[in-house]
DNA sequence: TTCTTTGTTCCGGA
DNA sequence: GTCCGGAACAAAGA
């Protein structure tokens, strides 16, 4: 499930194949995605050059030349992987092959050095959608993010302004993204057990110094997960099918019953759910 | 067949 | 008008 330290790692593995190639062919197999492909404006990707790519919240953009720039959201499932060539194929074969595919492959984007970028989502939540790169700042799922976790902006002063009147359990304040934008359900328990905080408790009630940890924890853990290569649990893998090991450093997360792993602590952690999400956490560390 | 999974949006009540 | 909780939705696998 891809959250903000996944989609930084796809990001990365993107930068490090495909910036500044150019497009030779982009093949849409199945439109069906969380919003239908416009093939026509996917198709205006032929010819472009990659230009940069960068992350806002959980979206990818990859900016290509003449203003365009292709916004990409994974969802649940949603991941790329890279095709090199392994041999020299006549090119409209190599072009026009799609009989490889594997199941959930919907998007092929086929570059000048006939590399090839897939995106496959099995749950089909993440979504591809071509935009003008000078008006990305009116998109709307953008104008209402807030903050990014690892930005300086996201800090004490703001996390207490912004919480002061909120009458609502930390955990759900932490899974806003017009709090701040990225966290998903398995780093917000992870935050919440390391910073000693129970999930249930009201932001408004939360001392200061319990703000202060909550922000550093947040920093702390996303910044560990992307040096890991992010989560790989249910279908998360990264670009060249590697998996991310982060998830071997849960602390909560899937340990339900398990004992907590605090030093001296012989808790189990409890499971609960709240607001539809599962909930990890120590009843005994996080009071 | 039913349950689980997630981010986002919408609706109703306070 | 604002705030908050709950439900709905997308699709597939176990």
């Amino acid at each position: 499930m891809p959250e903000l330290p996944e989609v930084e790692v796809v990001k990365k593995s993107l930068l490090s194949k495909i910036i500044k190639l150019k497009v030779k062919k982009v093949k849409v197999k199945n439109v069906n995605l969380r919003y239908k492909i416009d093939k026509k404006s996917i198709n205006s990707l032929k010819n472009k050059k990659i230009i940069s790519i960068k992350r806002i919240s959980k979206y990818l953009l990859i900016n290509f030349s003449n203003d365009i720039t292709l916004i990409s959201h994974l969802g649940m499932t949603g991941r790329f992987y890279i095709e090199e060539k392994k041999k020299i194929l006549k090119s409209s074969f190599y072009y026009n092959n799609l009989t490889k595919l594997r199941k959930h492959d919907h998007v092929v984007f086929i570059f000048n050095n006939r590399l090839k970028i897939i995106y496959n989502d099995i749950r089909k939540f993440g979504f591809l959608m071509i935009a003008k790169t000078s008006k990305l700042k009116n998109y709307t799922s953008f104008i209402k993010l807030g903050p990014d976790p690892l930005k300086n902006k996201f800090n004490f002063k703001y996390f207490k302004e912004k919480s002061i009147n909120k009458k609502i359990k930390i955990k759900d304040l932490l899974m806003n993204q017009s709090f701040v934008s990225g966290l998903g359900n398995i780093y917000v328990n992870e935050i919440l057990f390391k910073s000693k905080i129970n999930p249930y408790f009201l932001a408004s009630n939360l001392k200061d110094v319990d703000i202060k940890k909550i922000v550093k924890y947040t920093k702390n853990i996303l910044l560990k997960a992307i040096k890991h290569g992010g989560s790989s649990i249910k279908d998360f893998h990264s670009f060249d099918g590697a998996k991310g090991h982060y998830q071997e450093k849960f602390y909560v997360y899937g340990k339900t019953g398990l004992q907590c792993s605090s030093k001296d602590c012989k808790a189990l952690i409890s499971k609960v759910v709240i607001s539809q999400r599962a909930t990890f956490y120590c009843p005994n560390c996080q009071k």
